[in-house]
RNA sequence: GGGGACGUAGCUCAGCUGGCAGAGCAUCUCCUUUGCAAGGAGAGGGUCAGGAGUUCGAGUCUCCUCGUCUCCA
């Protein structure tokens, strides 16, 4: 059996069981800030399995993609010397909420493996939870698991058949099936522990859980509402068995990817422990998860998801390099990728030529890197090798926490030239650049949304939140389900000049999502008057909460009140929400089907709308998606908003975002034959109602993510009149028509600059003493053997002294040039001596015996010194004291 | 979110303990020359990322902001 046949008979058993196939939901988990990237199958149903969420399906299935390279699982090291441990993988998963449980669960996966896969059932071997203090031995489990298999191959475990999802949430005793491979396998225990051995003669294959209880903060488990299931089976592991192979790698998942690699770098992928074998098992697994990363909308960057997408396709290139690349070679996987899984993962393969695209931008980046890095490497590798032939681990440590160079780099190099590398330097270093992120990041803790307001709000659980804000904006009649103060504390009543919140048993207050932003407005009692200044959630099952400030009077709990939504800023923002589907569907007419939507910001004042995009957008383009998105309002095309279910609405080819968790219908947003999105925001009427859109201004935000931000309506009207407003000031005292202005401003330059050297150079000349220059070298006076000029100049600044010391100088052939001039009541001063003279007379030395004279200090060079002061009234005494000065040094000499 | 490095002519970069902003390539003019990165002479081109501060004086030192690169989370 192919791979993909063993995940579509999966799929199908499933669905022949009345399992709902859901789609892999993508690696970016959606509404988890916490969680770096999806690892497990059962991350898109953790709301189903709590409770907070209900599905119209209780039973499903799904092949998940999962990547483990951070936090409690962390694979990355793994990968390469292992031969079954991966970053990016599928996961095979059965789900029951509050619907089939244990018995069903066993026995579908007994039937699955034996009746469909055939697998022997001599090799099979079941373990469940032995029990602890808290919760008991799993008798049920046991018991059902004695139908199929004989005692002797049913074993007990303890933790590691507790599952739990964190320190808090869905937990519960689990039950793994193991495949027994055979005694021949080598293993490094005096007598094999069995399924409980790391060796390879056991492999765990699927784990069943059966989630039962809710762990709340202080241990305490309470049952669950329903108990429910989530199994999980990785798909590479069980290809393994059913090919009949030891390695994961020699699995049909892996050996066309491999192939291509040896073919690209002259070798023969063999399976070993070769260093060889162990880089091509890095690249391949490597380039799954970044491609999958990169589909699902990740884009290399320096910081969290980007940055660790960056690190595996680095590490990959690295490997690549041992393997003898010396050409990017990673992007041109990415068709053999395609080729294995793109039936799987349409996504993957609609996005194919993007994700090449992306890795080779990488790549070339990452050779820039390195080539920036590479001299500042020999260089400490130089100096070490002079020395102590021992690269000191700061130094390694600087250049890969600055330069970014890899320090399986520095270690391939440092090795080369016989110099070893301080590892426990480098790890100190390390640990306190870890000691410090951690410092800085307080607490380390994201604060939970509504956890404040947990206290006060505890009692609203299960009140729905209902908006009504797509139909109106003013509602009245509306009880108020609580007050709050700002510190979170449940009041009777907020009274003037109070700021606070407000529960309200419906609501027509947008709530910021999807980029748009929170209405403001107003909420009237019969008692007095608040504005509204904003929104926040309580929680998954809670009414929203008015963030208010009472104005005027007193609102109490259980008042009914009238909520009126700002409308002009409203209608101001439901432009700008338009207005942000027709840009987003005009730059895939004009850049490409490959920009994709990486941030979104609706404000009333303006639109901020952030593009993956390799180039800027030049200005032609701009303008096309301008003309385009206009000629859209020009129609006035109805805009169309409709609840359909989020399966048909992503088949009927609306735009859905990356992150984003829709639940099972979604709010679908059209106009007609040019724009469709999966939208939960206010849009206006019609097209028309946009009035204007004009792209204010294209910036880049990271590599390969441009930013577009744009005003409509009024506000565009107001940006043109602006426009046309300080160009009209400037034509007018340019005194130029429009066509000419530029050539006006260039002559204007031109001039400006001509008339600034010439009045330079004039000045120059009247201070040498007009069209004399002969008098220049009557006016040295001896200073102990030293020619010596010295002049009062005036109104020349420091560039002209300096000039003007230049041209005596040449005069003068040896000597020294000491002038001073007065500017706006400040003194400058310049020394100059002709090279023959220094270092014994020295112009610095000079300028710090004179300078005080004329209140200020200078320094400078032993040919050529400049000070300032304050005090004009010294210069002809200083200037006198300079032949003194420049004496004493000659005599010296 | 925290740390480090960088930002100087159109491009690639130099610029020491603060003291007259530079090189190579590119551009323009003239000369020479029919040959693969032609040669010679000359010229133009700078808000030294931006803003404060210290100083007689800041590309250089201090602080802040922005941008790029990089490491850690």
């Amino acid at each position: 059996m192919t791979s993909n046949e063993i995940r579509a008979s999966f799929l199908e058993y499933f669905a022949g069981r009345g399992h709902r196939v859901v789609p892999s939901s993508p690696l970016v988990p959606g509404n988890d800030p916490t969680l770096l990237f999806t690892n497990a199958g059962m991350n898109q149903f953790k709301d189903t399995f709590l409770g907070l969420e209900a599905r119209e399906y209780s039973r499903a299935a799904s092949s998940q993609k999962c990547m483990r390279v951070s936090g409690k699982h962390n694979d990355l090291e793994n990968v390469g010397p292992s031969l079954r441990h991966h970053t990016f993988f599928e996961m095979l998963g059965n789900f029951s909420f509050g619907d089939y449980f244990k018995k069903d669960a066993i026995a579908f996966a007994w039937e699955l493996l034996t009746a469909v896969w055939k697998l022997p059932p001599e090799r099979l071997h079941a373990t469940v939870f032995k029990g602890d203090a808290a919760v008991p031995r799993d008798e049920e489990a046991y018991a059902l698991w004695r139908e199929f298999l004989p005692a002797t191959q049913i074993s007990e475990l303890g933790e590691d058949n507790f599952w739990a999802m964190g320190d808090t949430g869905p937990c519960g005793r689990c039950s793994e099936v193991h495949y027994f491979r055979g005694n021949d396998l080598p293993c490094a225990e005096p007598v094999c522990l069995g399924v409980a051995c790391s060796c390879d003669r056991y492999v765990e294959i699927w784990n069943n859980v059966f989630m039962e209880f809710n762990r709340q903060p202080g241990g305490e488990l309470r049952p669950l509402p329903a108990p429910s299931i989530d199994t999980g089976m990785g798909l590479e592991r069980i290809t393994a068995v059913l090919q009949g192979v030891l390695s994961n790698y020699d699995t049909d998942l892996f050996t066309p990817l491999l192939a291509a690699i040896g073919g690209m770098a002259g070798a023969r992928y063999a399976g070993s422990m070769s260093p060889a074998d162990v880089s091509m098992r890095v690249v391949a697994d490597h380039t799954r998860a970044a491609a999958f990363l990169i589909a699902d909308g990740v884009v290399p960057s320096n910081e969290w998801r980007g940055y660790v997408l960056r690190k595996i396709m680095r590490r990959a290139m690295r490997h690549g390099k041992r393997l003898g690349m010396t050409e990017p070679f990673l992007h041109r996987l990415v068709d053999v990728l395609v080729r294995e899984m793109g039936g799987a993962y349409p996504d993957l393969a609609r996005q194919r030529d993007y994700v090449a695209r992306m890795i080779l931008a990488e790549e070339e980046r990452f050779e820039s890197v390195l080539t920036t890095g590479l001299p500042r490497l020999e260089e400490a590798l130089d100096q070490a090798a002079g020395a102590s032939r021992v690269l000191p681990g700061g130094e390694a440590f600087r250049l890969y926490d600055t330069f970014g160079v890899p320090l399986d780099f520095i270690e391939d190099l440092a090795a080369e030239r016989k110099v070893s590398l301080d590892h426990d330097g480098f790890e100190q270093a390390m640990e306190a650049q870890r000691e410090k992120a951690r410092a800085g990041h307080g607490f380390g803790t994201i604060k939970a949304e509504g956890l404040e307001f947990e206290e006060a709000t505890g009692s609203l659980r299960g009140a729905a939140d209902r908006f009504d804000g797509y139909t109106a904006t003013h509602v009245e009649g509306i009880p108020v389900l609580a007050a709050i103060d700002e510190e979170g504390h449940r009041l009777e009543a907020l009274t003037e000049g109070q700021v606070g919140y407000l529960a309200l048993e419906r609501t027509p207050f947008y709530i910021e999502s999807g980029g748009q932003v929170s209405d403001t407005g107003r909420i009237t009692s019969p008692a007095g008057q608040a504005a509204v200044e904003g929104l926040v959630r309580a929680g998954a099952d809670k009414p929203r909460l008015h963030r208010v400030r009472v104005t005027r009077g007193v609102i109490r709990e259980g008042d009914r009140v009238t909520a009126a939504v700002d409308e002009d800023a409203r209608d101001a923002t439901r432009r700008n929400h338009t207005a942000t589907h027709l840009l987003h569907a005009a730059l895939r007419q004009v850049l490409g089907t490959h920009v994709k939507q990486a941030g979104s910001l609706v404000s009333p004042d303006r639109l901020r709308f952030d593009v993956v995009h390799f180039a800027p957008i030049a200005q032609a383009e701009i303008e096309q998606v301008e003309q385009i998105v206009n000629a859209q309002v020009c129609r006035n095309q109805p805009v169309v908003t409709e609840v359909r279910s989020t399966d048909e609405a992503i088949a009927a080819g609306a735009m859905a975002l990356f992150g984003e968790k829709y639940g099972s219908s979604v709010r679908v947003v059209s106009v007609a034959g040019f724009s469709m999105e999966l939208c939960g925001g206010t849009h206006v009427h019609a097209t028309g109602d946009i009035g204007l859109f004009a792209i204010v201004q294209e910036s880049g935000v990271a590599a390969g993510v441009r930013r577009i931000e744009a005003v409509t309506g009024l506000n565009a009207l107001r940006l043109h009149q602006e426009q046309r407003r300080s160009l009209g000031s400037l034509l007018d005292a340019l005194k130029a028509p429009a066509d000419q202005a530029v050539a006006a401003v260039e002559r204007l330059q031109a001039d400006a600059r001509r008339l600034t050297r010439e009045n330079s150079d004039l000045k120059l000349k009247v201070a040498m003493g007009g069209g004399a220059p002969e008098g220049a070298g009557d006016e040295s006076v001896d200073a102990g053997g030293v020619r010596l000029v010295t002049r009062r100049v005036a109104g020349l600044d420091k560039n002209g002294l300096g000039q003007m010391a230049d041209a005596l100088k040449n005069k003068l052939q040896s000597g020294v040039v000491v002038l001073a001039s007065e500017n706006d009541g400040r003194v400058s001063i310049v020394v100059s001596v002709t090279k023959d003279l220094t270092p014994g007379v020295h112009a610095g030395n000079i300028v710090k015996k004179i300078a005080p004279l004329v209140g200020g200090g200078g320094g400078g060079r032993p040919d050529f010194a400049e000070a300032g002061g304050r005090n004009p009234d010294g210069i002809d005494q200083m200037l006198q004291e300079a032949r003194g000065v420049v004496a004493a040094m000659a005599a010296k000499k």
